[in-house]
RNA sequence: GGAGUCGGCCAGGCAAUCGCUGGGAAAUGGGCUCGGAGUCAAUUUCGGCUAUUGAGUCGGGAAAAAUUGACUCCGAGCCCAUUUCCUGGAGGAAAGUCCGGGCUCCACAGGGCAGAGUGCCAGGUAACACCUGGGCGGCGUGAGUCGACGGAAAGUGCAGCAGAAAGUAUACCGCCUAAGUCCUUCGGGACCGGUAAGGGUGAAAUGGUGCGGUAAGAGCGCACCGCGUCGGUGGCAACACGCGACGGCGAUGGAAAACCCCACUCGGAGCAAGACCAAAUAGGGGAGCAAUGGCGCGGCCCGCGCUGCUCCCGGGUAGGUCGCUUGAGGUAUGCGGUGACGCAUAUCCCAGAUGAAUGAUUGUCCUCGACAGAACCCGGCUUAUCGGCCGACUCCAUCU
């Protein structure tokens, strides 16, 4: 997963993604001790991040993704967050 | 009313929609086990022959029975999956991982040394470095608060600068010139000395004040205060005392957060502890089979080299299950205790994840919401923290 994937990523996320060619997509989070360093923003963003996959995935059906948090996820509010997120995602069916 | 001290409590609320996860119930599907019924098959129960026996073999199978196996149906239990409904779901610090315990595994005859920790006294506790009460000392008008608070008379060492002198104490300025010696212009001077009252230095100079005393002085003497030793009284004790006697007090300066001494305590590792189930692959052990074997070299023999197949066993990895939340537990009430806390009765079940749940969005209200996320479980300490509420108490001002 992490040898060759497609890359994109903007100030708040990094996502690396591959086709699987499984019927489901599946979602992988790596969200870092040393860019998040408070047990609460690191639980928060995982949150965040899997609620707005569960509201995409149909559209993302047969990729395997992986979401990787940045310094400044942790000072961002969850409305920005979730417009970040659902601006991968459409990049990433098309 | 203002200023303050101590203790306790709360940690945005409500609604709708969409999720995650633990538990319970129901339905559907699947698996396993047990019981019942049915169908089918085999064997036995029949007869003959062989045979010492065990048994073998041949024949017959209409009906019935027994046993075993397979399948189907029904019922019950357990497990798994899906769906629906009900219900629980982060903290006062969940944090730092700094102490103390439970639990688990390992080690362990007893004693000592080393090492680590604790350090006024008594109590509480499973235990503590925690808590409560008390003592002593510092701070505060006070409510209160803070304190590494055993020993410097076991020993080794330490103390910059200043200062004469800093532990075997000492004599710079000053004060004195009585006694002794010498000189003298008879005023006194020098030597030998005496002294620690005054000055100055320092964080600290070795009791303080007063009187006597003296050449000047000095616990040199006396009184009071302080200090020490012994005793008395009160207190479990730390300790206290307008108590008694004795000691002139250079006894016994500081620092133990330099080493050290004394008393007491302490085995190690941690839930990735530990227990159980257990695939594939490689390897180990055993049994059976094949060993005139199979493959390669070769035309063949001899020879040389390589090598199995099946089953079982234990170790062990991935993975899974347990440990995992009912506990030194919470809440009431009563009793004992100044209190920490203990006892009794009643009642409640209050997160349990494991790529790691406990949330998201929208609306609305207000006082506009801080610090911050459980990971085996408890008791503490420390640190972070927007604000709000309650109780007890202190000081100041004012009114009656």
């Amino acid at each position: 997963m992490f040898e060759k994937p497609a890359r994109r990523a903007d100030s708040f996320f990094t996502i690396l993604y591959i086709d699987s060619g499984q019927p489901t997509a599946r979602l992988g989070l790596a969200i870092a001790k040393k860019r998040v360093r408070r047990a609460v923003d690191r639980n928060r963003i995982k949150r965040i991040v899997r609620e707005s996959f569960r509201h995409s995935q149909l559209t993302l059906a047969g990729k395997d993704i992986v979401v990787l948090a940045r310094e400044t996820t942790a000072r961002t509010d969850n409305a920005r967050l979730f417009l970040s997120l659902q601006q991968h995602w459409q990049g990433l069916s098309k």
